[in-house]
DNA sequence: AAATGTATTGTTATAATATAACAATAATTG
DNA sequence: CAATTATTGTTATATTATAACAATACATTT
């Protein structure tokens, strides 16, 4: 199991995250035939503003800077909206939405997320579908969707504990 | 990895979830020196009154029923007393709270969850902590608590597909 | 038992998150 | 262009959660 992203690598350069992760939005709504209209884009940009989860009243404020006057239901509809394709995960445990590192290839919501400076770092966790499969085949359940957080303290954060 | 509680089937005797439920939380009490007041067995109770997780405002006409003229911050505050203690686990995609069945080994939340009925059955992940840990300290991370959710569709309710 | 301190619950108000319902506009299609 | 569909605007409201302070119950010490 692998961290598929950089974000506890606070020296990344993260403008090529947010450029890889435009390049794929545009990819992903041609080939599937929906529109990445300029909310849309502009929420996928805000949410790849960094890698800590973003929830929807955060955003508010953000696009009203940006020149959209808009209310919650914009914002959430536009949130469906990338995350159906794939391009976002929503974080249970937070109410917030980061952006995928891997829309190319679905695949389940997985993340580390640090309680104190709440990044959020992308796993894999193809070698674990084996287990989950043989325990949803066990019991009859059809297994559609998975959502594993791990929480702690990201190695920047342990250092500087009270 | 194993389900860990009978509460895809149907026919189990219930009745034995909620009593060993209650004795283990006594005994927990007991142990930590808290108290299980009249309102913190209630909650108890009517989280397990099924094996599908309920959420704050759920719990407060069973309550009133009860003859407790409670608000939300009691129903809250039973809520976070039962999670610290493990004796509930809370499903975050559902913002609902549900019976954990083994709280005498503190473990991670883990589920297998219908989306259709909204049963909850409790999976043990031992099997899975090699791969977490690992992860974790590749990247210098303290795990220190692990949200597990299989969404998807139960035996039950594939029968009944519209 | 009375006094004190702590834990629990009550109470009111409000914050934070999310959606319903319908109107207006923009884009696409025929 | 006209008709249709998709998207966004708008208002209102539902749902989930917490802050702040008061009152009460319980435990501990004297
Ligand atoms: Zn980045
Ligand atoms: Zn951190
Ligand atoms: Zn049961
Ligand atoms: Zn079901």
């Amino acid at each position: 199991m692998l961290e598929i992203n950089d974000a506890f690598n606070s020296d990344h350069n993260h403008d090529h995250c947010v450029s890889g992760a435009l390049d794929n939005a545009k990819v992903i709504c041609q080939e599937s035939g929906q529109r990445l209209t300029p909310i849309r884009e502009l929420v996928l940009r805000l949410v790849w503003s960094s890698h800590k989860p973003l929830g929807a009243y955060e955003l508010l404020p953000a696009l009203a800077d940006a020149g959209f006057n808009s209310a919650p239901p914009t914002v959430y509809r536009a949130l469906d909206f990338l995350h159906q394709l794939g391009l976002i995960h929503k974080i249970g445990s937070l109410n917030a939405f980061v952006g995928c590192s891997n829309p190319e290839h679905p695949h389940p919501s997985a993340f580390m997320i640090c309680r104190e400076c709440k990044t959020a770092a992308e796993i894999e966790t193809s070698e674990l579908q084996e287990s989950f499969n043989r325990v949803a085949n066990t019991h009859g359940f059809q297994l559609e969707e998975e959502n594993i957080e791990l929480l702690g303290l990201c190695s920047d954060c342990r250092g500087s504990e009270s």
